[in-house]
DNA sequence: ATTTATATCTTTTTT
DNA sequence: AGATATAAAT
């Protein structure tokens, strides 16, 4: 009971207001993950039994943070508290429930990859251009109808859907998702979006499976409720139904799950849902500095959209937030790198209190580069999971298929890999022809001597052995073994032992690793069922790395905006601050959401506590091609009394090998070299001088030290480059005058 | 069927 | 730049 004492009045309120609908509008950092870890405490001491608790995350980071932070407080009481995302909890409900909607308990889920390959090969199957029928915008339309529950059958009849895709020139759009449907059905999958979509179809058509959950979830708790879309929102309005003691968590400010579906209308549908509901209203910040909080109320004050909340914090002043400014990405990352060297020695900080914040998971590319030069230890969060990489995803499509012979994902990955002689036209007419017969994949595979015969056949019919075999061996053994097993034999493991690259080499270690997950699994005493089945099932909704390896180590943390959120750091740097970046241009041109990227500034800026670095650069690579940058529109949107003079950059950037230049007076960047298209005459020959675009300058300056790579080191007294004639007069203090020439001067900081 | 050369496209965030 | 698709050569 101590642990209430701790809170203030409104925290408290939501905390031991346990009947009932409850809508909490949290502001950032006001407490929220404390305010719902207390009330599951509470909770349980008021005698609730956890198995009746339904606590419902966004993302799998959310989800640990809550778990770890659950057992501090209510220890092992907490163990059979039902708590994940959505997508792995209602993946769980769906496999023991599966049989009722038409699926095996063993499905297979789809990842992104998976969902596109399929739907490249329906739209060559049904000879439509692939260019007009991109397969990410294809997902990305069946995705968003899956979200607000839109059946393809009511997707072909819905006429302002059809309008809008006959208006994009893409009629068939409707016709692709049917068929995209009816073949996940039949592989036996689904994808992200059918966890949700079928779990939705289950409580529909079958009251007693949802009446038994209903009654099992008396408490059903949902964070980041912002960020919902509709089709989790029903999910959640009907568990909640019989108790209605449902408690929702959000703020609308940091809703930037837009482009998933979420829907800040949910919000205010909630109100009408449950007329007598209890809001509580968290607005007092215990995480940043009052120049921090100001900064970003400033910057939400920007969207129209917004609503009912004044964050304040009684914290001290703090420091002005810092603007730095770099010649290019990669002395962005210098600057970076050294702002938090200068940072951690002065106020004695150590390596985990620093994040580096960035809009794309690319951006990480010229941090990681500044980092490492200065030694800083540092983490990635995010960015390619384990579980992607190719060589890792092509066993699990073996262990994939030996459990679910449907799965054609999977088929087109190992049927020929390692090499069989199966290619892929012969892939394509087995999948063509099994469509064709109204068959299973597997009818056909299986029996190939049955509809073809001749050396592929033969191939083919070996293989299907093979798949037998795994089949037994499944049965028989536990995950680990089967795995082991079929690593081997499937010829895996040999293809990447006999490759003696240094790829080769760390992927033979990728699959070693991975069977030593599944190993740890198979031990592990917290999963019940351990078999293959279920741990394919839980990997499937890994999507982001794991980082529970270096957790414990002093080391600085770099991740996206979005993974960011929820958390908290002493020293933030938020890097590329650029027009098209961030505001990223795709947002922009796509959606005409700027509110939503607004709001995702809004979330970085909050991450801080005491001190907020922003930076850009005026230049940045793009696609192997340097691209001036402009200064992004949200540095003007704060209020100056809040933010410092940007800081004039150094005028140093990096060369391929590592070493700096003085970017002296320069003409430009080099412009790419027209393109000449067949049938066209010859653009000006490419000469250097016409080749130059304008570009920022950045003088060298006196009082620089530098390292000179002839000379040694030595202090810059005066820079004359007034010549213009593409050399400049630089004088040292110890090497006397120098002529530099050229765009860039060979020095190097120090 | 497989390997190699050439052209094209990528350009967000996560389950 | 890097990944991926297409075309041509083996």
């Amino acid at each position: 009971m101590n642990y209430i004492d701790e809170l203030n009045e409104p925290q408290r309120e939501a905390v031991m207001t346990i009947n009932g609908p409850v809508m909490i509008i949290a502001g950032a950092g006001s407490g929220k993950t404390r305010v719902l870890t207390y009330r599951i405490a509470y909770l349980i001491e008021q005698g609730v039994d956890p198995f009746n608790i339904l606590s419902l995350t966004f993302t799998n980071k959310a989800a640990r943070e809550m778990r770890k932070r659950i057992e501090k407080v209510a220890g092992t009481n907490a163990r059979n508290l039902w708590m994940g995302t959505f997508h792995s909890v209602f993946a769980r409900i769906l496999r023991s429930e599966a049989e009722k909607i038409g699926y095996t308990s063993n499905f297979t889920i789809y990842d992104t990859d998976d969902c596109k390959s399929l739907i490249k090969t329906i739209v060559g199957e049904m000879q439509l251009d692939d260019k007009v029928y991109k397969s990410s915008s294809v997902l990305g339309r069946i995705s968003s109808a899956k979200n607000k529950l839109i059946s393809p059958r009511e997707y072909v009849n819905n006429a302002i859907l059809r309008a809008d895709d006959e208006s994009a020139m893409r009629p068939k759009l409707g016709e692709i998702y049917k068929i995209y449907q009816e073949r996940c059905f039949k592989a036996g999958a689904m994808d992200f979006d059918d966890l949700l979509f079928n779990t939705n179809i289950l409580f529909r058509d079958h009251l007693d499976v949802l009446n038994k959950y209903q009654n099992r979830f008396k408490y059903v708790m949902v964070d980041e409720f912002q960020d919902t879309n509709l089709s989790q929102y029903l999910i959640t309005r009907k568990l909640a139904a019989r108790h209605q003691n449902i408690c929702v968590v959000g703020d609308d400010a940091q809703s930037i799950y837009a482009f998933r579906g979420a829907d800040i209308q949910n919000i205010l549908n909630f109100e009408k849902d449950y007329p007598d509901l209890k809001v509580v209203k968290l607005e007092e910040n215990y995480r940043s500095t009052q120049m921090i909080v100001k900064a970003a109320n400033s910057i939400i004050s920007h969207n129209k959209a917004q609503l009912r909340k004044s964050v304040f914090t009684s914290n001290e002043d703090g420091a002005l937030i810092t603007l730095l400014k770099a010649s290019s990405d990669n002395e962005e990352g210098k600057l970076i790198a050294h702002a938090i060297f200068e940072d951690k020695t002065q106020k004695q900080l150590v390596y985990n209190n620093f994040a580096i914040l960035y809009r794309t998971n690319s951006q990480s590319r010229s941090m990681e580069e500044a980092l490492r030069k200065l030694s800083i230890p540092y983490r990635i969060v995010g960015g390619i999971s384990f579980y992607q990489r190719k060589e890792v995803k092509d066993l699990i499509s073996y262990l994939r298929y030996a459990m679910n012979h449907n799965d054609e994902e999977a088929l087109k990955r190992i049927i020929n890999y390692p090499k069989r002689g199966i290619g892929d036209t012969t892939i394509a007419k087995i999948i063509l022809f099994a469509d064709e017969q109204g068959i299973t994949l597997w009818e056909v595979i299986s029996n190939i001597g049955k509809f073809m015969s001749g050396r592929t056949a033969d191939l083919i019919d070996q293989f299907s052995i093979i798949i037998k075999s795994f089949k037994l061996i499944i049965e028989t053994k536990d995950a680990f073994e089967a795995a082991s097993h079929i690593a081997k034999v499937s010829g895996i493991l040999k293809e990447l032992y006999d490759d003696k690259t240094v790829e080769g080499l760390a992927r033979y270690e990728n699959i070693q690793a991975l069977l030593n997950a599944i190993k740890e699994y198979v031990d592990s005493e917290e999963n019940e069922d351990k078999s293959l089945g279920a741990f394919l099932q839980e990997i499937a909704l890994v999507t982001d790395a794991r980082d529970d390896k270096d957790a414990d180590d002093d080391k600085v943390t770099m991740m996206t905006i979005h993974s960011s959120k929820g958390l908290e750091f002493k020293n933030v740097y938020i890097v590329g601050v650029e027009e098209d970046l961030f505001p990223s241009q795709m947002m922009i041109s796509s959606r005409e959401d700027l509110e939503e990227e607004r709001r995702l500034f809004y979330v970085a800026v909050t991450r801080a506590e005491t001190k907020l670095t922003l930076s850009y650069a005026t230049t940045r690579y793009r696609f192997g091609r340097l691209k001036p940058c402009e200064p992004s529109r949200f540095l003007t949107e704060i209020d100056s009394k809040y933010i410092s003079t940007p800081q004039k950059s150094s005028g140093f950037v990096d060369s391929e090998d590592g070493s700096s230049f003085a970017r002296l007076k320069l003409g430009g960047v080099p412009k790419p070299k027209p393109t000449q298209t067949p049938g066209q005459m010859a653009a000006k020959p490419y000469t250097p001088s016409a080749n130059f675009a304008p570009s920022p300058t950045a003088d060298l300056a006196g009082g620089q030290r530098i390292e000179h790579q002839k000379f040694g080191m030595g202090t810059i007294l005066e820079v004359d480059n007034s010549g213009n004639d593409g050399k400049a007069k630089v004088s040292f203090d110890n090497f006397g005058e120098k002529t530099l020439l050229l765009s860039f001067a060979k020095l190097m900081i120090v």
